[in-house]
DNA sequence: TATTGTTATACTCTATAACTATA
DNA sequence: TATAGTTATAGAGTATAACAATA
């Protein structure tokens, strides 16, 4: 019988169970048309009106070269709009649609948050949810 | 001040801190001429001596359209060898340098997994580590 | 000088469809 | 019929380099 000497390994747990959850999440997302990117975009637009690109980027770990595409489509399909705030950035806002978009978005990625979680016993939940805050809260250093 | 509302998803923490791992673990490897993907088949096919294609696919959830340049990779880089079992599969093997690579990476492997445990406190990481195995273990139902 | 945003480009990983050949 | 492997192709995410304009 064959064996898997990678599942000692977290970090390739980690990538296992995160290609897993952003397919599932991907799919929950195709009724809205956004990918699972598109939407985290989306849903920090509309938590937090008028932030500029560079900033979303840093909170979300994608660099400013990739943020002007994706902002663009979102912009396209008048989700969000980009307000002047001097000459050289704008602060994003959504639109009225882009707001009721942000919230049906973010209720799918709950409902997949149930998902996954519902395979870890209930006492280990509160635990693995701070190691997860633990471990990336130091990634930016 | 911006705030990020992902913060508290576990399947968006999960998509980082597996994002940050595999870009660290890339950095590690490059010194084999591997990816962490090729790295994860030439480890299992190391350990796996006979192993053919489709398994190795089913084992690490990668589709056979992929195995094949990536087989094909390993063995131009005459690291792993193909044997035939039957008329329509391979058995394959590292070769002597495919083993020793194996082993190297693998302990690359092992050497990521500790700086990314780092940052959780010693008490949680073993039940961190079942619940990851907890969650990957039901994926492929 | 550092920051914001942009364009161009490339690589890795992943996925599907369509196919041949073999068990 | 199901399985093993292949080819072709596409999309999503990520990364770097080079740049213009502004703070």
């Amino acid at each position: 019988m064959a064996t898997n000497p990678l599942t000692q390994l977290p970090g390739y747990l980690l990538r296992r169970a995160s290609a897993w959850t952003m397919a599932a999440l991907a799919k929950r997302l195709e009724e809205f048309e956004l990918t699972p990117t598109e939407a985290s975009v989306l849903v920090v637009i509309a938590s937090n009106p008028g932030i500029i690109q560079s900033e979303i980027g840093r909170m979300l770990g994608i660099v400013s070269a990739n943020m002007t595409p994706l902002v663009g489509r979102l912009e396209q399909r008048e989700l969000v709009k980009r307000l002047p705030v001097d000459k050289r950035s704008f602060g994003l806002r959504t639109t009225r649609r882009g707001a009721a978009i942000a919230d049906r978005a973010f209720t799918a990625m709950q409902e997949q948050e149930d998902a996954l979680i519902e395979s870890v016993p209930a006492k280990n939940r509160a635990t693995f949810l701070q190691t997860l805050q633990d471990i990336t809260s130091v990634l930016d250093e």
